[in-house]
Order: structure tokens, then C-alpha cells, then sequence
DNA sequence: GTCTATACGCGGATAGAC
DNA sequence: GTCTATCCGCGTATAGAC
């Protein structure tokens, strides 16, 4: 169900605020002010707060399924595999300049731990993620990257690095993490 | 300054309910129905909510250090890098339980990210890691390997695996990351 | 479809009595 | 140390205007 422009723009303003105070310190007050509207009409969009976290959410998730379309579409498993890293990269690093917190954000986490549509999702990453593997070793290992990759980026150690840089070694430590040459 | 006996009891319910519902999903009423005690009371051990939540994250912070004081009492850099991997793996282990959401919490990161106190451990932590290493790479390396150690753990993954394989397997491919024999 | 007005309950926080 | 009472802001919810 796609969005109407009252709802987007009420999405957009949302995003920023999670991003910069997270979801439990973002009040309807604030999302309507950043509109704005009145509480009452941000609550017309949207029944509960928790539906603008999902629709919030769910844009998130369109963007690492347009990854995996990209990474699926590819011939064999190494290869799928490989794109896949990175478009995980990229996002990651676009990730990196919202203050956030968003997807470390404890709401945010159950919706994809909760929610079939988001579980499915990360099953097909982790499977593209594991190529032809299939053991014990290769989901920890597919757990650690997926892990490596998100948590990385906001880490303070590469907090100087420029985007590029930090683009550059992430895949090229990814790869290595893998076994793959760069 | 070391804990009253009312305020111990008071941090070790929160540690339990932060770690179910999150910091931002507990209230003071549950942490005072949990102890036993009206609201004001527990206002009366800590005169705001982030106290709590700093107490809570010293408590973390302390196991942290502890680690490191092992690590560093090694001869070499290498050997307390490998002795740190250790401790690592095993805190995250324990972590596991906790449905948790406790460390990626944004009101947690926000404390270890902005008092200097976790900042200087954290400083310690990746100095250890990178062993006798300075360059970018070893930056990102010393950052991901953190992310991927406490990210995995709460993945879907690895959820099934019991916690000696998931302690093992974690320990022998973040030494293989680090190109470290097992 | 979009908005205003208004009300209810809950969570964070304070004042002051015991 | 703990209590009662109270204040304010926020999330939820409904009725109704444009």
C-alpha cells in the first residue's frame, strides 16, 4: 500500500528525527511540529506511533531488497555474494552520517526480529550472504560480517576516515574476512 | 562512590528490565513495582532515570575494564590482543541472554559514546586489539571485529547454536580475521 | 482526504510529611 | 528511606470542521 503525500512527508520528517534522537526520544509533538500540523493530524496519517516506525522501517528494508535484486540477479553464488558486499557497503556507509541509532534502536530491532516480511528479507541475505556454504561455521561467519559491516561504521575509531576510505577498507576487510581476493 | 543497599537493589531490577524491554520501554513505576517500592522512592536513590542508566552502564563499563587488566597483564601486544579476543567472546556469550538490547541501545551508546570515562576504555579496548598495528586498516579492522563480536551474538543466525559452538566458532574466525593462528 | 479541538491515562519529576 | 500528593508533557483517542 503505497504512501499519500500527507503520509510521506510525514515519514521524511520522521526518519531525521529518529535518526538524531532515536524512536523512544521522538514525540508525535516533534514529527508534527517538523510537519508542520497539529499532533491530531500526524495521527490521522497514522493510527499509532508504532505504524510511522514501521512505514519508517519498512522503507529501510525496501532499499536492502533493491540490494539483493541487484546482488540475485547475477550468475553464479560467488558473484551474487560479492555484489552483495558491496551494496551492504554502501548502504552502511550512507548510513553512517544519520547521527543514528536507527537500526541499533531497541523498536527498531524487534520489528525486524519480529515481523515476517523483515525475517524473510534477512534469510535471503543471509543465504545470498553464505553462497554455496552451509555449515555451523558459515552462519557465524555470515552473522559476524552482517554484524562487522552495520556496527562499523558508527564506531568511533573510524570516525576521521572519509566515506571513500572507510567505502575502500571495509569491502577490502570484508573480502579478506571471506577468504575472497579484492 | 560505591552503592547504597536500597540503590543495588534498585540497579539490579533495571538491569533485568532494560534488558527485556529496553531503556527507553521502562518506566520507573516498573522498576519500583520490581523492587517493591513507590515511584518517589526510587527518585529518592537516583534523582533522575539517566542515573539509573548510568549506573547500570558502569556496571557493564566494570566488566570491560576487567577484561582489560587481564589482557594487559600479558608480555606482549599479541598475546594480550589474544587474551582480550577471549574475554570478548565471552562477554558477548553471556550478553546473549539478555533479549538484549541493552549495549545497542541509543541511550547506552549515547553514554559510552559521550562521557570520557567509556571513551577512555574504549581507547584502551582498540589499542589492545590493533596490538603493535597503527595504520587505517587496522582501525577498521580493530572496529569491525567489535561489531562483528557483539553483533553476532543477537543474530537470527546463530540463534540455535548452543553457547560452547557459537564461544568457539567466534573465537576461531575472529582470530582468522586477524590472520592469527588457532 | 486533511485538518482542529479536546479529553484521558501514563510516565517523569518534585515537594513535603512520616 | 519511604510515603502521599501533585505537576507537566506525551501518546492515544474521538468528534467534527473544511
Amino acid at each position: 500500500m503505497p504512501l499519500t503525500a500527507a503520509q510521506q512527508r510525514t515519514v521524511n520528517a520522521a526518519v531525521d528525527l529518529f535518526a538524531e534522537h532515536g524512536v523512544g526520544g521522538t514525540s508525535l509533538q516533534m514529527i508534527a511540529d517538523a510537519v508542520g500540523v497539529t499532533k491530531a493530524a500526524v495521527y490521522h496519517q497514522f493510527k499509532t506511533k508504532e505504524e510511522i516506525v514501521l512505514a519508517v522501517a519498512e522503507g529501510e528494508l525496501a532499499r536492502v531488497e533493491a540490494a539483493l535484486e541487484i546482488a540475485e540477479a547475477e550468475a553464479t553464488p560467488a558473484a551474487a555474494r560479492d555484489v552483495l558486499l558491496e551494496q551492504m557497503v554502501a548502504l552502511a556507509i550512507e548510513r553512517r552520517h544519520m547521527e543514528s541509532t536507527l537500526l541499533s534502536d531497541p523498536v527498531i530491532v524487534r520489528f525486524f526480529a519480529e515481523h515476517e516480511p523483515f525475517r524473510a528479507v534477512m534469510g535471503r541475505l543471509a543465504r545470498v550472504l553464505m553462497a554455496d556454504e552451509r555449515g555451523r561455521e558459515a552462519r557465524v561467519r555470515a552473522a559476524m560480517l552482517t554484524a562487522a559491516i552495520g556496527g562499523a561504521v558508527m564506531h568511533p575509531l573510524v570516525a576521521e576516515l572519509d566515506d571513500k576510505t572507510l567505502r575502500t577498507q571495509l569491502l577490502h576487510l570484508a573480502r579478506s574476512f571471506l577468504d575472497l581476493p579484492d
